[in-house]
RNA sequence: GCGCGAUUAGCUCAGUGGUAGAGCGCUUGCUUCACACGCAAGAAGUCGCAGGUUCGAAUCCUGCAUCGCGCACCA
């Protein structure tokens, strides 16, 4: 075996083990496996999305329980796929467009806008894909899939049939979300309130029946005054009940409108009167559908007013016409004063700009399963991690309205209902000044045919698309064929963000209940997924959320490129608390790579020595006290991981790998060993050497699954196995009861340790530099110790380690008592007044303590009522004070 | 307004009733035969505040404060 590079080399490693996986078809799954089954599905990024750092939390997590399965014998299903993003690729190609042709989707009409998006996702399509694959994910890619795919395409279509045909899918013309931005209706979900600014202005109505008196208004939205088709004040507000019935001259594009009472009033807010204003406002339209009150629409989809009946306003920008609308109305005198005020305002999700409340013709969704859905969580047949989002997948369920399912955009799964030519087909764009009321029953007219293909000549299909996430929420069974389903569905763990819990899990839920995909009705068959768990978002270093427009989203194919995948996998998933938010510091990642760095040297020191065996065998009788400590910590460590992951408790899993490769192993095991391992005695270098690599195929598998590729590359060089780690099963706790005198030998180890920090400590303290060889007297009546001698000469750093019970120490040596006895350092040069406060200070801490010990001793309560282990603990303590405070007093005496 | 989460060392965070922890940063010493992406030692915390339960509270309960998130309201 060549000597391992004093570094481990990312760049080389990684590329090279994802090709043999993939060459091997280690990643892809059989439906005909006799496994048991191990599945989950990727929330699909978008087509033409590129890698975040929340992919690779996401996608690590998936990969590592993937993986882990793989190794435990299951036959594992990881799906992947990519999103088609209806309204946002859309966005992105007609930004495209505007800015290299200067023309919107219409100039090109339907057919060409589409193919110049197939043109857009040809060329940055796929990108996050090999992405992906960069970070190691072990994905079956033979199943990619995507959500324009024909056959998902049909489903989608037959899904929109069924609940149509069951009466569940309903056109209809209501209140919904308008972008002006996208124009398009968006579902309430994608609809954000943000504090704005702005301010309330108090409008003087004159009353028609009596000329001069005013009925005054606060209003937010002077620019859809036109649009007002009554006044409304709280039936029991005495201030205005004798102006029930009467009207009032409508400011702007003068009218007469009618004053009216509702319940909907709050009294206490501005003047306690309403302006109602049905087309532009979702409680202004609930009482106008009470009062049947005429709805007046003075906004174009763009959000540009439409009233030729006030010149001055028609046609400008609603922003711009809200400025423009108190001006005028100050020219009348009908404007009685103005205060800055600030109010929730809802921003479209997609584009970030303000919705517009609007009445429109839309599909919609009345969800079925609603009931069931609730219980599926509530009875745990799906189990979410971490618990507290219960609570809010129920609320929303509680409360859940009607989705509106169509989009005004072209990029999408079109429509499959069709209209007569003669009928007029809007599609969302509803006819302006309307002054009836909507009609918002759903409608069932004859003249719509609900089907795949056209019903024939004289037939136009709907313009609309579908909301990306009505195909969305058939992921998680329309990805997989018959035969994969049967092995695969309902999936195992489901991995995303807390953001989508409404857009997608819910969803999800609900689809997997209404549309039984499953083996079986029963409800276990059908549910998408056993396990939820939701991840944290991730922040930057001030906790500011990642976004394009700070830069502060670091892009991680960088982060690979400086650290490896694996230091980056390791890294995140070191500080990313379950389904807690993540401050994310490039500093961590540097600490994953240090991790490899430390993992592949310690590989690196074994193989200097020879050739590692297969399977080492291990002597629990004749193997070293070192080496039973480190076996009895790899047993605690793998039960920890077992515990942890059950919990999707990921960051306690890399803690703890991390804690034991580093302190337990490195740092004490290996360094303690290396008295065996340079020693004369080859059975006893042999015994070390077979432990070292024991537990290092035992670490390298318990690391694979984060870290995959420098588990590969050392499990290969190291010769661990002939095959491939992936399919190592992963180490289990051996059984070290049969050990004689376990306890007391761990004991021993303990002891010798804390020494060994002690004499380190007196020698620091001392101002002794650290390379310079000392020598220790070791003052203790333990017979066992003379043969630890070598070991705590080595990990003392020292010249020699003397063994003398009857050690009188002279004045001003420094000492340290320990477990074992008590530990000198010889050296003359000693520094006494240092030494002298060196004693003071630790003399006084544990006096402290020992105060605090014998004041709860006692209290008769603590030593009555406590668990009389507590209390014997406790006594313990005390007498080990005692005992070292006496010697530490008369060293110091030796001193004065 | 309702709900959820957070508050522990300078920073990022572990820690579910019994001696306050880690990594980074900081201080000191070290190129010692795997590793300076390292080794060793150290300093550093009235565990947000106030009550309560308990022999004993960072931990359980109540209230409050601050920050964040979601839902509702938003004339």
């Amino acid at each position: 075996m060549a000597e391992l590079p004093k570094r481990y080399d990312p760049k080389s490693v990684e590329p090279k083990w994802y090709q043999r996986w993939m060459e091997n078809r280690d990643f892809v799954a059989d439906p005909n496996s006799s496994k048991p089954p191990f599945s989950i599905v990727m929330p699909p990024p978008n087509i033409t999305g590129v890698l975040t750092l929340g992919h690779v939390l996401n996608n690590t997590i998936q990969d590592i329980l993937a993986r882990r399965s793989r190794m435990r014998g299951f036959e594992v299903l990881w799906l992947p796929g990519v999103d088609h993003a209806g309204i946002g690729t859309q966005t992105a190609v007609e930004k495209h467009l505007r800015r290299t042709e200067n023309k919107t989707r219409h100039d090109l009409g339907r057919e060409e806008f589409l193919r110049r998006v197939l043109e857009w996702q040809d060329k940055h399509g796929g990108i996050i894909i090999e992405q992906l694959k960069r970070l190691g994910c072990s994905c079956d890619w033979s199943r990619e899939r995507y959500t324009l795919d024909d056959v998902y395409v049909a489903a989608v279509q037959n899904v929109f049939i069924d609940l149509y045909r069951k009466g569940l899918i309903y056109r209809g013309r209501r209140m919904i979300n308008w972008d002006p931005a996208a124009q398009t209706a968006v579902s309430d979900e994608e609809v954000i309130s943000k504090p704005q600014k702005g301010n309330l202005y108090f409008v003087r109505y004159e009353i028609v029946e009596e000329p001069g008196r005013f009925l005054e208004v606060a209003t937010t939205r002077p620019e859809t005054i036109m649009a007002d088709t009554a006044m409304a004040f709280h039936p029991s507000d005495q201030r205005y009940a004798d102006l029930l019935g009467k009207h009032a001259w409508r400011p702007l594009a003068r009218g007469k409108i009618p004053i009216i009472a509702d319940e909907a009033i709050d009294p206490e807010f501005g003047t306690g009167v309403l302006k109602v204003t049905p087309a532009h406002d979702a409680l202004d339209f609930e009482i106008g559908q009470r009062h049947h009150l005429a709805i007046v629409d003075v906004l174009h989809p763009d959000g540009r007013i439409n009233c030729p009946a006030v010149r001055e306003l028609d046609g400008l920008d609603r922003f711009k016409a809200r400025e423009k609308a108190p001006e005028l109305l100050q020219a009348t005198g009908a404007l009685a004063k103005t205060e800055a005020y600030e109010n929730n305002v809802g921003f479209s999700d997609r584009s970030d700009v303000p919705i517009e409340p609007r009445i429109s013709e839309q599909w919609f969704l009345r969800y079925p399963k609603t009931k069931e859905a609730l219980a599926v969580v509530r009875d745990h047949l799906i189990r979410f991690f971490p618990p507290h989002w219960e609570k809010v997948y129920a609320r929303w369920l509680e409360n859940i309205r009607d989705w509106c399912i169509s989009r005004q955009v072209w990029w999408g799964h079109r429509i499959p209902a069709w209209y007569r030519k003669s009928q007029t087909v809007e599609a969302g764009v509803s006819p302006a000044n309307q002054t009836s009321p909507a009609d918002t029953a759903p409608t069932e007219k004859k003249d719509i045919r609900v089907q795949l293909e056209s019903p024939g000549e004289g037939w136009l299909q709907d313009p609309d698309t579908l909301d990306t996430w009505f195909s969305s929420w058939l992921w998680a069974y329309e990805t997989m064929d018959e035969e994969t389903r049967k092995k695969f569905y309902p999936t195992s763990a489901l991995v995303t963000a807390p953001d989508i819990i409404f857009f997608w899990v819910a969803r999800m839920i609900i689809a997997g209940l209404e549309f039984k995909p499953g083996k079986s009705d029963r409800v276990e068959d059908n549910i998408a997924f056993r396990d939820v768990y939701f991840t944290g978002l991730i922040r930057d270093k001030l906790g500011r959320k990642m976004s394009k427009s700070l830069g502060n989203s670091p892009d991680p194919l960088e982060l690979i490129d400086k650290y490896g995948a694996d230091g980056l996998r390791f890294g995140l998933m070191r500080i990313a608390p379950r389904g807690q938010d993540i401050r994310f510091d490039e500093k961590q990642i540097e600490e994953g790579r240090n991790f490899a760095t430390k993992l592949w040297n310690v590989a690196r020191l074994r193989q200097m020595h020879g050739p590692s065996e297969v399977a080492p065998k291990i002597d629990n009788e004749t193997v070293s006290i070192y080496a039973l400590e480190l076996l009895a910590r790899l047993n605690e460590t793998i039960d920890a991981i077992e515990a942890a992951y059950r919990e999707y408790q990921f960051n306690t899993v890399a803690q703890r790998l991390y804690d034991f490769v580093w302190g337990d192993y490195c740092d004490w095991f290996v360094e303690a060993a290396k008295t065996e391992i340079f020693g004369s005695d080859e059975a006893k270098k042999k015994s070390a050497l077979a432990v070292m690599d024991f537990v290092l195929s035992a670490i390298l598998r318990l690391l694979h699954p984060f870290m995959p590729h420098i588990t590969e590359e050392l499990w290969a060089l190291m010769g661990f196995g002939k095959d491939s780690i992936q399919f190592a099963a992963p180490p289990k706790a051996i059984a070290l009861a049969g050990a004689s005198d376990l306890a007391a030998k761990r004991q021993l180890v303990s002891m010798i340790y804390q020494t060994i920090q002690a004499g380190r400590n007196i020698r620091a303290e001392s101002k002794l530099q650290s390379n310079r060889k000392i020598r220790f007297i070791l003052r203790t009546d333990k017979k066992l110790i003379s043969s630890q001698i070598p070991t705590l000469t080595r990990l003392l750093n020292a010249e020699e380690v003397e063994l003398d019970p009857k050690y009188q120490a002279p004045a001003g040596n420094p000492v340290a008592v320990t477990p074992l006895g008590e530990i000198f350092l010889t050296v003359a040069a000693a520094d006494r007044a240092g030494e002298r406060q060196r004693l003071d200070k630790e003399i006084t801490r544990i006096e402290v303590e020992m105060r605090a010990v014998e004041e709860k001793l006692g209290n008769k309560s603590f030593v009555d009522r406590a668990p009389a282990a507590i209390v014997e603990e406790h006594r313990q303590r005390l007498k080990g004070f005692s005992v070292q405070l006496e010697k530490l007093k008369h060293a110091r005496e030796g001193l004065n």
